[in-house]
DNA sequence: GCCGGCGATACCGTGGGGGTATGGAAACGC
DNA sequence: GCGTTTCCATACCCCCACGGTATCGCCGGC
């Protein structure tokens, strides 16, 4: 199978329309039709249900969909870290913009004392983005906060682990409160992150997909959220915390695609460790 | 990038020979030559240093090399998965040949009498094949035992550990202890496993890649070995254990390649975190 | 100095990937 | 019910790029 005919099939999968896919393609409909079914053919497997009307996936289909966009990622990846190898331009760390606090600083301070350190390049991103960059070689390295984010398919370490807190304006009706449970936020505006789709859940509670975006909500008075305790460092004048007594905690990881272990991305897991 | 040219590369890379890897890959030798150069090209980037003599990888040829391998065991691996979904035959499940005990009996019959079980093919491999299995699809899921394998890029589920033998002839010195310690096999004869790229270190003792063979050998008394406790169960005549005190614990675990999790799979694990 | 080995270059033929035009089936409007 | 629209498939054509053969250029060994 080569990669062109992955990149197509994806395309029609998540269109589910030759027309639009083709266009995405930047190509022709008629070719991209033979494309697919020259593919299927040479599986011996049918990917879609065709109806002059519509077009769905297959049960195979659906499999080679996310196998398939998988594969290009691994392709892309390739691609890309052979680039930066030949250029030698030092690591890329991906973490969520505004959820780091005082840790990100402390391990870039950290590393660049090292001996033999490379240049980091920070990337921030919005939630759940993190493993794609990593996937796909657009980064080299990222933290992660568990349980929110998942380490599957990743080499990871652990570095801390925090409890977390309610943060609101500080005029909130729980603002006067020593701590709380997780059961006095029902019926709050808490915000809906981002699935790993990109797509958000149905819910009250405004969608959000960083950090600041958040923090911004919260001081306007249209939310509330529960954050690791770590992000009061970085509160503005008017937001104020409590304690969430019961809420799950929170660690941060550093973590990297396996097997891709340069000696600059062993010495900067080592320098995080040491933290 | 076409997956063409990644087994171009990847055939190049590995025999650091134009004219061998032309006939490996089937073709001759000038079309091979102008494709890994229009490759450089089109990267921007130099993988090989050629003399008329001689060949040899780049820093960036060498993380193509790597990457690319990876890539293309991603997209053999979609292929065959979307095959294996049309056929909708079961699972596969690749386990080290002699090296599962009881356990994985227990696990196929529990998993069977679950309603809606399909069936399960088992593959037994030598060590550390398992891991390249999942990543190109030719099975589904493994049982592995660390701290000998590694789970990285691997979801897994712990399922038992237990500590180790040592396991030797009836007549042997050290039959007659209570227990041994690492330090009383100082000098004993053991077997070498392959690494991951499936060849051996240098030492004493025979080449080994499976139990049986290794069983064999110690029945001919030309080795011993330490192994998980497991393995009393099934060994022949003539054979004796005694318990040694500081080897790691094993733990068994059952792993398979994130973002995998289809309804069957999720069944098998359930059942076997339940045994 | 000649030969042998190896990678690069030159040149050619063909298959297949991409284009346009059109067919054909299904849903929709009136 | 008939025209219209929508959308995938087919027919046909063109051209590029991939692969083959022949040959060159370079280098090391006998």
């Amino acid at each position: 199978m080569e990669t062109r005919e992955l990149r197509y099939f994806v395309a029609v999968a998540e269109e589910l329309h030759f027309g639009r896919a083709a266009q995405r393609l930047g190509m022709a409909q008629p070719p991209l039709s033979r494309a697919i079914s020259q593919l299927e053919r040479r599986l011996g497997v049918n990917l879609l249900h065709r109806t002059s009307r519509s077009v769905t996936l297959t049960e195979a289909g659906a499999v080679l969909l996310r196998e398939g966009r998988a594969a290009l990622g691994a392709v892309e990846a390739a691609e890309r870290r052979t680039r930066r190898a030949s250029e030698n331009s030092g690591l890329v760390l991906v973490s969520k913009a505004g959820a780091t606090g005082e840790l990100l600083p402390k391990l870039l301070d950290a590393y660049a004392a090292e001996p033999g350190a490379v240049p980091i390049e920070v990337v921030l991103c919005g939630a759940g983005q993190q493993e794609a960059l990593l996937r796909d070689g657009r980064a080299d390295v990222a933290l992660l906060h568990l349980p929110f984010d998942s380490t599957a398919g990743l080499d990871a370490e652990e570095l801390t682990t925090e409890s977390q807190v309610l943060v609101m304006p500080a005029g909130h009706e729980l603002s006067t409160r020593a701590s709380v449970r997780m059961s006095d936020l029902a019926g709050l505006a808490l915000p809906r992150w981002p699935e790993l789709d990109g797509t958000y859940l149905q819910g009250p509670g405004p969608e959000v997909h960083d950090a600041t975006q958040l923090l911004q909500l919260i001081s306007l008075g249209r939310a509330v959220t529960v954050l690791p305790e770590s992000v009061r460092a970085s509160l503005h004048e008017g937001l104020t915390t409590v304690p969430v007594l019961d809420a799950p905690l929170v660690t941060t990881v550093i973590a990297w695609p396996p097997h891709s272990r340069s000696l600059a991305l062993a010495g900067l897991v080592q320098a995080a460790t040491r933290l």
